[in-house]
RNA sequence: GGGGUGGUAGUUAAGUUGGUUAUAACGCCGGCCUGUCACGCCGGAGGCCGCGGGUUCGAGUCCCGUCCACCCCGCCA
């Protein structure tokens, strides 16, 4: 038998035809007579009827009866038969409804034992039971639809960028261990005992390599591995649509990205981001605006709900009664309150009336474990009343009156608002900040839980600071990188105060999350030393750390930047999935591991001794 | 490394103050049923209560440890 067409394919206009279909059981409902079978493939459903009666094919049908009646989900069958139309009884919910298919014949091509899980849209299983079960679980429409989804973002990305002059081109997964940002999975040489290869974090090097040898315009759908720990949007190994351009700004790089994202919009979800962003472009923020707004680099601007910084006002009132807001007033009066030290601030965020009343006084106080969970101290907090009182507030009793009116007046407070206070090292400030607007927002009902909720809010972060200050070694250290190009007119302070030093570097946000990240490259040697010797690199170490690269700057290299885009991520967010472990085909767990071939896995003796490497500590079992 | 949530039948869950034989739904097996499409009806099987220790006359339940999954902080230039 040749399978003449998929189950999805017939209509209404088919009756009559003699078809062969082939596909797994979903569901078989016998009714002693007659037996229903919906048979599956990767395109859709059709019901097939076996009906010992059927008329014209001698006593096959009575056969193939008795054959169908012992069929079980997820056999594999083959099934000839006629294409009847079912009058009354369509099946509205099925694209295919309008007709059945009357058997014949019928041959197995498999049993299958009873699954762990049914094979539905939608289940009531753990992760875990899924994981272990992948190949079933990608067999269920959803994870089908998803890594369609994928497959399109990948014809598209291919046909744009080749359109546009791209080549694809690939680099080393195997490469030399780089010093710096994140940490890399190490790869034994066999044939060099005791050295190791480091699987690539991301090919950025070997494009930059590209650039100097002249292929101007670059582009890969490439594999990278971090050795980190995981998170829902983040994977040990995961893919990026890698670009990089020669005699290109900012703005090309964000032009030429704009063009791909909108595309993919398009044709993917037939989403006209021209509705949302008439100009065919993103807005940008500066990365201070949005720290200072939202407490992080990957603001979710989909709601407002923006923090307000309170430190000066605090400061002016010499903390204004507060014992822990006068202990920061008086150190950074003091005049410590440099980039170049650990710094204190308070920040507040304003819940509105009509959002606060949403919320009990019990729910209030639940926000405090939830702060705290994340290394805060507390959570203060003050409702407003009409005269511009604070009620059900600790600071209440000790705050000055000009403080407190102050502070209602900087952060617009009106009566029956809550406004949130947190206070403190200014890391963990942000951190919470930003966690709790998201935590809110979500509690709120502003956005779901998870999801785009139909709303795509795009932005550009960018002019982020060059260099960020390493409290716990005493050193500036790369923000990005080493190689990112600073603004013009931030060289002079390359030595005097790095930490104002503002850099070509950008990440595209969408809804929260940081979807790609990019710079325009340091090409210039001068620049290049002046950023090493801030970061306290040698001539020397910066030789042994990027010789190559360095070598490779100083023949001909043109300016040139590029950006790289979480295809996972992107992938994650267009199709409305929890997390990234949905659009990846075959995740890794929380701690690393894959639940369905077990890996990573102990090695033999022999494997280790051919590699010349002892375990100190052999795992538990092992 | 730290904080939190969960783990009971194939699956998802309930399980009271520690007390007789650990429940339910779905699934599975057998039987009946000619129009179902969440088919229906009758009957049945199915348990290392994550694992180890402790308290107790008695532990799914209390205590300690541990493993696994998930979320977050740290980490991820």
């Amino acid at each position: 038998m040749k399978r003449t067409h998929h189950c999805a394919q017939l209509r209404a206009s088919d009756e009559g035809k003699t078809v062969v279909l082939f596909g797994w059981v979903s569901s078989y409902r016998d009714h002693g007579g007659c037996v229903f079978i919906d048979l599956r493939d990767r395109e859709g459903v059709t019901q097939l009827v076996f009906d010992p009666e059927l008329a014209g094919h001698g006593d096959q049908p009575r056969a193939t009866h008795d054959l169908a009646r012992a069929l079980r989900s997820e056999w594999v069958v083959a099934v000839q038969g006629v294409v009847k139309g079912r009058g009354a009884n369509k099946n509205s919910r099925l694209p295919t409804g309008e007709i059945e298919v009357h058997g014949f014949e019928l041959f197995v091509f498999n049993k299958s034992e009873t699954p762990p899980f049914e094979i539905a849209d939608s289940i009531d299983t753990s992760e875990e039971k899924r994981l272990q079960y992948r190949y079933l679980d990608l067999r269920r429409a959803p994870l089908q639809r998803t890594l369609r989804v994928r497959h399109r973002i990948h014809q598209i990305t291919r046909r744009y960028f080749d359109d546009n002059g791209f080549l694809e081109l690939e680099t080393p997964v195997m490469v030399k261990y780089t010093p710096g940002g994140a940490r890399n999975f190490l790869v034994p040489s066999r044939m060099n005992a005791g050295k190791f290869y480091a699987l690539a974090e991301s090919p950025q090097l070997f494009k930059q390599l590209y650039m100097v040898a002249g292929f101007d315009k670059y582009f890969q759908i490439v594999k990278c591995f971090r050795d980190e720990d995981l998170r829902l949007d983040r994977q040990p190994e995961f893919t990026q649509i890698d670009v990089e351009m020669s005699f290109v700004n900012q703005d090309d790089v964000f032009r030429v990205m704009e063009g791909l994202v909108f595309g993919i919009w398009k044709e993917v979800l037939g989403v006209d981001l021209k509705e949302l962003y008439p100009s065919g472009r993103f807005p940008q923020m500066p990365f201070d605006e949005s720290m200072a707004k939202y407490g992080n680099d990957k603001p979710d601007v989909r709601f407002d709900l923006p923090h307000v910084d309170i430190t000066r006002v605090v400061v002016d009132h010499g903390g204004g009664g507060v014992p822990f807001w006068k202990t920061i007033a008086d150190k950074l009066s003091a005049g410590d309150a440099h980039r170049d030290a650990v710094t204190d601030i308070v920040k507040a965020l304003r819940v509105p009336a009509e959002l606060a009343g949403k919320m009990s006084r019990a729910e209030i106080e639940k926000l405090e474990e939830f702060v705290k969970g994340m290394g805060a101290k507390g959570l203060a907090r003050a409702k407003v009343d009409a005269e511009g009182n604070w009620v059900q507030s600790p600071l209440a009793k000790m705050i000055t009156p000009e403080l407190r009116l102050a502070i209602n007046a900087r952060v617009e407070a009106r009566d029956g608002d809550l406004v949130l206070f947190q206070f403190g090292r200014e890391s963990v400030v942000q951190t919470v900040m930003a966690n709790l607007r998201i935590h809110l927002a979500k509690k709120l009902g502003l956005i779901p839980d998870s999801g785009h909720g139909g709303k795509w809010k795009f932005l550009w972060v960018v002019n982020p600071p060059l260099f960020e200050y390493d409290d716990e070694r005493k050193t500036w250290v790369a923000a990005h990188h080493a190689f990112t190009r600073p603004h013009d007119d931030c060289i002079d302070r390359l030595e005097k105060d790095p930490g104002k030093v503002l850099c070509w570097r950008y990440d595209l946000v969408l809804n929260g999350f940081e979807i790609g990240g990019g710079s325009i490259r340091l090409h210039d040697p001068a620049v290049q030393a002046k950023v090493f010797r801030t970061l306290g690199i040698s001539d020397e170490d910066a030789r042994s750390k990027f010789g190559f690269l360095l070598d490779a700057l100083k023949y001909g290299a043109p300016p040139h930047g590029g950006i790289a885009i979480g295809m996972d991520r992107l992938s994650m967010l267009l199709s409305g999935s929890e997390s990234l472990r949905d659009v990846i085909p075959f995740p890794k767990t929380q701690r690393g591991t894959d639940l369905m071939t077990d890996a990573p896995n102990v090695v033999s003796p022999e494997q280790l001794a051919e590699l010349k490497i002892r375990v100190v500590e052999p795992p538990a079992g092992a």
